[in-house]
DNA sequence: ACTGATTCTTTTTTT
DNA sequence: AAGAATCAGT
């Protein structure tokens, strides 16, 4: 018992230790709730003899409820099967999947991840003839999803014009369709499990005596639904222990409420919040950097993070001329922070959108320097995944129409867009799914009906496996029920494996010429569902493909190698790195331009940058690049407004060498050559205390021209702006600046006083 | 019905 | 830039 506790400081004894009640923990960045969470389960069941059984744990994502898991193993040498531990989406998988019927489910009904849901919505759109142009799927999803957070149904959802009307009606015709089809998406997951908890009082009743002590942990990141579902599971008797952190709020665009915090103090009548505040990750300037940031918010909670720690270095700042120059600059600090001792493992490489990610891949593969991306594409979204697992829920359940319109045709089996709409109608006619609607075809076409009849007991397939069709309707029917039985009697990676050979996947990514990388994953798939039967309990089918949905980006076909960790600033949140390089740090980037529009947005970008500068334990770089490229074409931005709001004391500004010069040039107006070196500029990085070798560049080569597109500027009017564009020569010449205040203009070079910076 | 080519669209963050 | 959707030719 006090080597369970020894080691935490007073406020984390405190939380850890306190009575049969409710309790708001207030915890900053690094301030070791994790820690606090895992003791305060292991304490309880420990020291107070509270049963696995009665405890519910609610984390934000599956790595952290495995990570949770483990910890408390290692702290007690008792079974932890009882506990619920999990994802609000994963726990209420789990209740739904115990209690389908009373939730009006099938048995085996199928997890939407977004894509499936928009291409479902899609489907549905088209089926009802809407117009796509006036109504956009994705504003549809969009619209859906938003609805199902606030608890509404599509007959409730408030109609106050002709677009929610249709909105509205929109939801419900998807609603039905996922009902007829036994699909349930993200939201629905939550609403669902919330409903069944309201209607049926005796489930309500059985689980919230069940759970006397719920844990939650990232709680001002609960949406509104969450927070009446943990409502519902509590009950009166339960104690509620939510650890939060509102500067760390950065979901709000998926429903994110930091209010259900206030809410929760009224609601659960907490007298004290006990606040985390020592932190244990960052040195000072580090920490100093991201307390000064935050409070340009307003309306936070009061809390100051504190180190006993020195200041460490000043956070690095890199300028560079494109994002390809970034990501070189990095490669080479990767580079030299790994000779000097750093494990690739803890360096982390961050990015405000998943986009970025490539040109630093493309850098670090060149460079042959491991890495892992995490996010991004995940495994169980590739295409060729998606198809595999499309097969896997016709197996399943036939009626899974979403799986059958992607494999029907895949790979190519003559199936076409007639004979699919032909389909479609028959299978609206009969009111079935369009399998159902496509064995009658078969009955009706392969087999004399009397001769159907009498065979009644004994499989169609059997009486015609001599003939078996190679194309079109049957032999998709053919194929679909023979893998079915083939699979009846195996364990769940030979049922992966019969399915890859007999669908003619494997064959076709084999004859494809960028295939390897496809059969890889398809190969992998199959390890996949080898390691999930032994994690699991029930290694069934249905379970395996709930779980590739849920935990899309759980499974990495990389090993545990020691790489660079790149991923975005969302999913680095919880983590912590020796080393940060954060990059991108542009307006428009970071914040992200649709911030702007978006009440709160930019507060919340700020958050997530919060979470960023937080991240890192000893050493920090941020960042910026003049030009960049995305979406095709070269963009120009300013560096971003988060960096000016870290005191200048903090940072130290690197200069690179020039190699070569990447620069465009400005054809005409290159005359003035650069003066003065920087002054800042010089060493690109110093002795540091964790034997990074010493080394000193000077600046050996000198810039083209002062004027050019990308460069930074200062008007005496107009104040700061970066040159996007020029024409002219000589006394001609004039340039487009854009300016972070006044807009873009054009100005003659010979008139406007521009002052390079 | 399939294929390859061309045009069009999309671009924040995630369970 | 990369994917999806559409179109023209086989």
């Amino acid at each position: 018992m006090s080597l369970l506790l020894s080691g935490l400081n007073n406020e984390q004894l405190k939380a850890v230790t306190l009575p049969h009640q409710s309790a708001l923990i207030l915890a900053g960045a690094g301030s070791g709730k994790t820690r606090v969470l895992t003791t305060r389960i292991a304490y309880l069941i420990q020291s107070r003899q509270v049963s696995p059984h009665s405890i519910l744990a609610v984390t934000f994502t599956n790595k952290a409820a495995k990570e949770m898991l483990a910890r408390i193993s290692a702290m007690l040498p008792i079974n932890i099967q009882g506990m619920w531990v999990g994802t609000f989406h994963g726990l209420c998988n789990r209740m739904l999947r115990a209690h389908y019927q009373d939730a009006g489910l099938p048995r085996v009904f199928q997890i939407l991840d977004s894509a499936d849901q928009l291409a479902v919505i899609k489907r549905v759109l088209k089926g009802i003839g809407a117009d796509d142009e006036k109504f956009p799927p994705r504003q549809v999803q969009w619209f859906i999803n938003n609805a199902k957070d606030e608890g509404l149904r599509g007959s409730q959802v408030e109609v106050y014009d002709d677009f929610t009307r249709k909105m509205g009606e929109f939801y419900s015709a998807y609603e039905q369709q996922c009902n007829k089809e036994g699909m349930v998406d993200f939201a629905e997951l939550l609403l669902r499990s919330y409903e069944l908890l309201t209607r049926n009082e005796i489930l309500q009743r059985h689980y919230s005596s069940r759970f006397n002590h719920i844990l939650v942990d990232e709680f001002q990141d609960t949406s509104q639904l969450q927070y009446k579902w943990l409502k519902l599971l509590a009950g009166v008797e339960a104690a509620v222990f939510v650890v939060g952190d509102d500067d760390q709020s950065i979901y709000a665009f998926r429903g994110a409420n930091t209010g259900n915090m206030k809410d929760f103090e009224h609601d659960f009548h907490i007298s004290k919040i006990i606040k985390l505040e020592q932190n244990y990750r960052s040195h000072g300037n580090i920490l100093d950097a991201a307390n000064t940031l935050i409070r340009n918010n307003s309306g936070r909670l009061d809390k100051n993070l504190w180190t006993s720690e020195g200041h460490g270095e000043p956070l690095r700042v890199y300028n560079a001329q494109t994002d390809f120059d970034e990501a070189a600059f990095i490669v080479k600090e990767a580079k030299f922070l790994q000779a000097g001792g750093v494990r690739l493992s803890q360096i982390g490489l961050l990015y405000r959108s998943n986009a970025q990610s490539r040109v630093l891949e493309h850098a670090l593969f060149n460079a042959s320097l491991a890495y892992r991306v995490y996010g991004g594409l995940r495994f169980f979204e590739r295409q060729e995944i998606k198809h595999a697992l499309a097969y896997l829920r016709m197996i399943a359940n036939q009626n899974d129409d979403n799986a059958l319109l992607r494999i029907i045709n895949f790979p190519a089996r003559g199936i076409g867009i007639r004979s699919l709409e032909q389909l479609q109608f028959d299978a609206k006619q009969q009111g079935g799914s369009l399998w159902q609607a496509a064995l009658e075809k078969y009955r009706v076409g392969a087999i004399p009906i009397q001769e159907s009849e009498d065979m009644a007991s004994v499989s169609h397939i059997e009486s015609r496996k001599a003939d078996k069709p190679k194309k079109g309707l049957n032999s998709f029917v053919v194929l679909i029920e023979s893998m079915q039985q083939g699979c009846l009697e195996l364990p769940l990676p030979e049922i992966v494996d019969h399915m890859l050979e007999h669908s003619g996947l494997v064959d076709y990514y084999r004859a494809q010429r960028e295939g390897a990388n496809r059969l890889e994953n398809l190969n992998e798939l199959i390890n996949a569902a080898t390691s999930y039967i032994q994690e699991a309990d029930d290694g069934s089918l249905a379970t395996f493909l709930a779980h590739a949905s849920l935990e899309a980006g759980e499974h990495q076909s990389g090993n545990n190698q020691d790489a660079l960790q790149l991923m975005t600033v969302h999913s680095a949140k919880g983590l912590e790195f020796h080393s940060v390089f954060l990059s991108g740090l542009e307006e428009g980037l970071f914040p992200h331009e649709n911030s702007r529009n978006e009440v709160g947005g930019l507060e919340e970008e700020r958050r997530l940058m919060y979470v960023a500068l937080t991240r890192a334990q000893r050493r920090l770089y941020l960042s910026f690049t003049q030009s960049r490229m995305l979406h095709g074409q070269t963009r120009y931005n300013i560096p971003s407004r988060f960096l000016e709001e870290i005191p200048d004391s903090l940072l130290e500004w690197l200069r690179p060498v020039q190699e070569e010069v990447i620069t465009q040039q400005v054809s005409g107006i290159m005359e003035q050559e650069l003066g003065a070196a920087d002054p800042r500029s010089g060493m690109l990085t110093r002795n540091s205390k964790f034997g990074i070798q010493d080394r000193t560049l000077g600046i050996t080569g000198m810039e083209a021209s002062q004027w050019r597109i990308g460069q930074n500027v200062v008007h005496a009017k107009f104040g700061t702006g970066i040159i996007v564009n020029c024409e002219g020569g000589g006394s001609d010449a004039r340039v487009q600046v854009k300016f972070s205040q006044a807009g873009t203009k054009w100005l003659s070079l010979e008139y406007a006083k521009l002052v390079s910076t």
